[in-house]
DNA sequence: TCGGGCACAATATGATCAAATTTCAGACTG
DNA sequence: CAGTCTGAAATTTGATCATATTGTGCCCGA
């Protein structure tokens, strides 16, 4: 009986019956991991209870989980904008993304099982295909499905949330990255990854990991502070 | 003329000019990191309007941002609670800790000018009497600023934000220790940390770090699961 | 170039609607 | 007869919106 009431809410674009202002925070953070939010453009709150057709109360309260998320920043004189990163900034982000993604795929080694691992290993062929066209937004949005999916089997969900507001803070500035250098150039460690959890080699997995960050975040560094 | 401007806003309670909201952050925070909110306990929004005497919009905001942060947690039946930890949630916060909070005590060292290490020691005396004094509170709140006066030279923002976001979360269960067992049995690092930063040694100031940080969160680990 | 006003956006409140929990009453069972 | 379970009403709380107020930045005129 329980379990027709706790249905699967998971629908999130469909209206379901999740309260707006969580909707609003998925549509934003969409908009920040994968969208077209350029680092340093202004968020306005009419802006958003506009183009979004919501109250500007639940808008308000989304922006403000992304502030704390890192994703927005407030720069004192009530503006809202898209954060631009500084070299300090990005090797900060490399520091904490290895020190604690490697962690998690170093407990979804041991925790992962078999089935998934070819999933897995099915999302990175479809993110190959994404790479190979040319789809930055393609690529963005499965390479963070690939950790995300990764990371699931750590049980960390401490960790987890921590790896998620630092992917929220580069988001913007990665996607920039992208879309002046191209997919082409954004070799990853994906194979190296899913090759040492077939192993359930663990540290195997964590070097793949600190690799496959370390590349793409200081091709991020090199790119940026010359904007 | 900025410094009429600036005036020292920290008073919280006081009419300053900053927006309500930030206001009701700051004392939610206060109230999560020394005050008296235990684990497991419904934070509601119409009881913080009527206590604190301002409308349920910035109300709205600050619960929010604390979801965001960790320090509280949204129970799905639109019900916002102080969060309870479970074992793997501290033994994950011991991990990230040691790794985020090492760091900054590393990069600190090499910053840190004389003058505020000599301001860093009183602080420590202060935070030795309270311990002696047996005040919970005011132990938690120095000991909170002496981490934070630390890490306030590492120049790492972003490392910052993560180790604060970590405070947020184990705050309230750490009180709760503190209050059954005393602050008698809390050691600490701190005499280390300031030996190692006046002989400039990063290695052994991020060693006491660890050692600092993992007595104080495994003492916490060995409580909260009992309860 | 500087000062005053004008317009826009953000802040904050109160009202209204919806949902969930609690409570209370009644009936059924042991 | 007592205790408990069920179900519905009532109260409490949350979510959203519309509106008034305040502060900021911009623009125009001197």
């Amino acid at each position: 009986m329980d379990l027709i009431k706790n249905k699967p809410n998971t629908s999130l674009t469909e209206g379901g019956k999740r309260p707006v202002h969580e909707q609003v925070y998925q549509t934003l953070k969409s908009q920040i991991l994968f969208g077209d939010l350029v680092p340093g453009q202004p968020v306005t709150i009419q802006g958003l209870t506009d183009s979004l057709g919501v109250g500007m109360t639940p808008v308000r309260e989304a922006i403000r989980r992304l502030i704390s998320d890192g994703a927005l920043i407030f720069q004192g004189n009530r503006r809202v904008s898209v954060p631009l990163l500084s070299a300090n900034d990005i090797e900060q982000m490399i520091f904490a993304r290895i020190a604690i993604e490697t962690e998690l795929s170093r407990r979804s080694t041991n925790n992962i099982p078999d089935p998934d691992i070819d999933d897995l290993e099915q999302l990175d062929q479809r993110l190959d295909r994404m790479i190979t066209d040319g789809d930055v937004g393609g690529y963005l949005r499965l390479n963070h499905a690939f950790h995300q999916a990764l990371y699931a089997h750590s049980d960390a969900p401490v960790l987890i949330d921590l790896a998620e507001r630092l992917w929220l803070r580069f988001g913007p500035s990665l996607r920039i990255v992208c879309g002046r250098f191209g997919t082409q150039s954004l070799p990853d460690r994906h194979k190296d990854i899913i090759a040492a959890l077939r192993a359930r080699d663990t540290e195997k997995a964590a070097i793949a990991t600190a690799q496959d960050i370390e590349q793409g975040m200081s091709m991020m560094g090199d790119a940026l502070p010359g904007t």
